[in-house]
DNA sequence: TGCATTGTTCCACCTGACGGAATTCCGTAC
DNA sequence: GTACGGAATTCCGTCAGGTGGAACAATGCA
């Protein structure tokens, strides 16, 4: 366990999660690091050019940390073939559209269209929300043999309704989409991509304030997002 | 200079950027390191959870390695407004649009919203191109008091016609926008954005197979440009 | 089964990372 | 203009731990 890499990997978190650039004693502060320590994988760090420092001799890190990124994210199959697919969803529906993954048991949000009217409290591209919160989270879990063991595991970190987790899953895996109101005011409704091997590789919801839905365009949202991920699973598991 | 941590991001960046899982062996000769240093360095990275190994063996680059990148982006004053921006260019013309930005002499993808029929040879998200070959690169040096000094710089490393270029920024410079058929049997159309100090701080650009194009529809894809760029600079500058 | 290639572990060496302290730099207040 | 406080940077003795060669294990191919 190479001390410095894992230092630098801190000190690079601490910058990129930061709105604005940080002062030096700011990093040391979060990380908990010695100045003198900062201030060297700092510098190790503009050297590489994964940060920079501004004028003013604040530090942030830089577009090219973004690209490192977007480098894994470009061979991901499925980000490959679904921005089309967000496309038409958001097209037909006229609302914010989300794309997402499950990384351990958090959803993780890997693209958005966002709509001309946009929800007030939205999560960001990149961002990250236990599973059974969002209705995109739901839909994978209800797909997953082991969704018992992961809710109880969730339940251990967070106040979590087990019993009405499960039997809303049950539910979602007859209909094919889950519903969620994570964020008060706003329904999401979510639907897994279905992968080779019958595991959920992703979801799409669609995230609209509950001032614009009746029953008539819920129900329109809900067979756009089953028909979008039906054809997106299709895409995906052809060759 | 950490010699560990310098290591670290070669590793890592020889993981993102290929397509699909890495051999150690394979990493060990793109970097030229000793396998054992790889063996360790990697090991550390996936304990800190940028990369991982695959049940086959294989090394690949994970998802937190692109949350860390999404965190640099998500407080950038351009992205944050640019995204409606983009959808808006993107319905008008009905073609590929694309955000980029500068940095160095390249010029560097950050966004693009893909046409239904897409052009064929595309740049991804996250790409780099020199800057003198797109539209909004072009239109971006245009900008600059120092493109002369940028061009001759660039020139000496890729063969480019520098008199007809500064030629070519002058009249950039006077009708707004830059036209470029990097890749062949495709056209593209940028303008930058202007930021605070009169510096382009990004550029849109649209791009459309030649056969899809004639004088009306280029004259209308030159004019959309020319106004969503005057919009989102508006919206950028205001507080 | 044997060979070849790759992945992993081991260990002695010694580089270079560490952190406390000293110094310089900058902005602010008086 | 000067004194002050906090921040950034530099310095250096110490020694943890990174390094790389080699040995060993695992895997795949002929």
């Amino acid at each position: 366990m190479d001390r410095a890499v894992s230092r630098s990997f801190q000190i690079l978190e601490a910058l990129a999660q930061a709105s604005g650039a940080m002062r030096l004693s700011a990093v040391a502060a979060q990380t908990g690091l010695q100045k003198s320590t900062v201030h060297r994988i700092l510098g190790t760090l503009c050297e590489l050019g994964y940060a920079q420092q501004e004028a003013s001799g604040l530090y942030a890190a830089s577009l090219k940390t973004w690209e490192l990124g977007a480098g894994v994210i470009a061979d991901l199959p499925i980000k490959r073939v679904a921005s089309g697919y967000l496309q038409n969803l958001h097209r037909d529906t006229g609302e914010t559209v989300n794309l997402t993954v499950l990384v351990g048991d958090d959803v993780l949000y890997l693209d958005k269209i966002i709509a001309p009217r946009p929800v007030r409290f939205s999560t960001r591209v990149g961002s990250r929300v236990a599973a059974p919160l969002t209705s995109g989270g739901k839909a994978m879990l209800a797909r997953l043999a082991d969704a018992p063991e992961r809710l109880a595991r969730i339940a251990a970190r967070r106040t979590l309704d087990v019993e009405a987790l499960l039997a809303e899953l049950d539910q979602v895996r007859a209909r094919g989409y889950a519903v969620s109101g994570y964020s008060p005011g706003v329904v999401s409704t979510g639907a897994a991509v279905i992968g080779p091997g019958h595991a959920p590789i992703a979801a799409l919801s669609v995230s609209a304030p509950q001032a614009r839905l009746d029953a008539g365009k819920s129900k329109a949202i809900a067979e756009a997002v089953l028909e979008t991920c039906a054809r997106m699973a299709e895409a995906v598991n052809r060759p």
